[in-house]
DNA sequence: TTGTATGCGTTATCAC
DNA sequence: GTGATAACGCATACAA
């Protein structure tokens, strides 16, 4: 390895009295270039500690093999697990990925996209930040033909490509499972109903689920949550259990919810899942782990970032300028464990 | 916004009449241009969806403002929190964070550390893989003068900056605490002796706590997990409950591990605190969640992530080729909560 | 099969 | 205050 200096493929040329454009062209086995010279460039290079410079390269073509990745954090395990499955797919196809946080902010959220744009990656997958309504920052992708993708928290109105599971029926699929438990009041904590249609179509399957089973919608049994933290779930689960008669039936948007309903029912001598029966959303780590271990709805988050970022390199391989942006509907399963399991 | 073409600073200067030079330099507020030309140029710039060429500029510069983040994987809580940390402290000074997950593999790590060179990153953090023992990959780092920082994971014999924690103190403190609580069968979990000074360390001031308090080190009280996985700790833990009499304290690495020990205790009829206490390192989310909540030896993730970053800036801005690279400690803390508190 | 020449978008140097 | 020009490292069109 040489001191201080990045080696070049120039370097090698003349050490090797060869043209640059060989030196190029070996190192990609392009096949003009006899297998002699590969070997003795690609050997060369190897003894000089020659690596590519990517930036040059990139600006050369006009291309980066460079995904970037838009999220509101990393530090939530359904987004943690996207990114490694976006990443997993991206390696395998010689993509590297850049990953900025928006921090559920929609002017962090501008400039992070612009950033991006900036380092010209080739195409992008995001999950919207909580508070984004408007999204024009995005136009500079669709514009120029950067292929754009987004997961989980979509947007209304962008004409791109999306990756998503059908939170109706995930919140149908779940009210029904308590519903074939036996339950017959079942409460249904959300939140963010104003933009988030996430929330609101999970919400739309649990009442829809009530209506097919003649049981009423009660709307004392519907809270309303401001963030979606622990803390927040346990004043939404005292709410509910200060209720005369408590519900007999918990279905949570998240399993951080859940938990938070299982733990505070405990508190209060409320057994689950006897007397109120619990399932969450996400499948994350903690359902697992918690007593009793909770139901919940699975959210494929690595099936989903791999989806994403392989669609995103399929486009790119294409490069045909076609206006099919198809939307990307992943399954989701009731996942029975003992906090639902009645019978 | 134009369609389907990259505006680019010729452009502006021809839209302007101008010099390319005089756009470069008018965009960065340059003193010697015009307080005129500067605002004229930057509102056109800005009607035009002008975003300037971040790989142009590092091309031509030779420094690109990335700082590239090579970790283990961003599912582990410490691992995205300390993420957040370097995004955060990046960001502030106009950084951009690109991170790469080696997936506990050394020979991913070797292939990402490249990736990472030949996008010529400003400054590298880097959590060591499990299973690395050569870290001779970095040296491409240090010989090009690239502020390379380790955290928390470090390598024993390398040039460089380091963040860390005391974890030998670590180990002696969480252990002094059980002491405190009454406890004087102590049993310790720990992991991958052979490399990770990490453990040995924590283990190291379990040891010591011992000896200090006039407690026997016995060996059937310490055992080695092979993963730092859940299942790992509930076999561990089942074998400290088959002992007789069983430990009566127990210091567990990591918090996964911390829990899956009280919730074999639980499954078992033995009650944590009073016949078991248990402490855990991390303060993951989990920690004050689970039943009983869980002591736990705080872990400054953010802390740590902003940091590193720091360093490097600093670094990055003196340009001084000194030679000090110093290594910073971090606080930790025990934090007492019900599954340890016997008084 | 290899070489020559050019340009990607920016910035630094030097000139005016 | 502003302009002309070269250079960063690579990849490609064209020539040989």
């Amino acid at each position: 390895m040489e001191e201080n200096k990045y080696v070049t493929i120039y370097d090698i040329a003349e050490r090797l009295n060869l043209a640059t454009s060989t030196i190029s062209r070996a190192l990609k086995d392009h096949h003009t270039i006899s297998e002699k010279t590969i070997k003795k460039v690609k050997k060369t290079a190897e003894e000089m500690g020659f690596v590519p410079n990517t930036l040059a390269a990139g600006l050369r073509g006009n291309k980066t093999k460079t995904i970037g990745v838009l999220i509101p954090t990393v530090t939530q395990p359904f987004l943690s697990s996207l990114i490694s499955g976006i990443e997993i797919a991206a390696q395998k196809s010689g993509y590297t990925v850049i990953i900025m946080q928006s921090h559920d902010s929609s002017e962090e959220e501008v400039n992070m996209a612009k950033s991006l744009y900036s380092n010209r990656v080739s195409g992008v997958i995001c999950s919207l930040a909580m508070e984004t309504r408007d999204t024009s920052h995005f136009l500079q992708f669709s514009n120029n033909n950067i292929p754009l993708v987004f997961v989980d928290r979509v947007p209304k109105d962008f004409n791109t490509f999306r990756v998503v599971i059908d939170n109706y029926s995930a919140g149908y699929k779940a009210t029904k499972h308590l519903i074939d438990q036996g339950c017959t009041r079942i409460a249904h904590l959300t939140a963010g109903s104003e933009f988030g249609n996430l929330y609101n179509e999970r919400k739309r399957g649990y009442t829809e689920a009530l209506r097919d089973h003649n049981l009423p919608v009660d709307e004392e049994l519907i809270v309303n949550l401001k963030s979606v933290t622990y803390e927040a779930g346990v004043k939404a689960s005292n709410k509910l259990f200060d209720l005369n008669p408590i519900p007999d039936g918990i279905f949570a948007p998240g399993d951080i919810i859940a938990v938070s309903a299982v733990q505070t029912a405990k508190k209060r001598g409320i057994k689950v899942p006897e007397d109120v029966a619990v399932i969450g959303f996400n499948n994350d780590p903690i359902s697992e782990i918690i007593d009793p271990n909770l139901s919940t709805i699975t959210h494929p988050a690595e099936k989903m970032g791999k989806a994403a970022a392989e669609i995103i390199i399929k486009k790119l391989k294409s490069a045909k300028h076609d206006e099919v942006k198809e939307i990307t509907f992943l399954n989701t399963e009731v996942l029975v464990r003992e906090s639902s399991a009645r019978k």
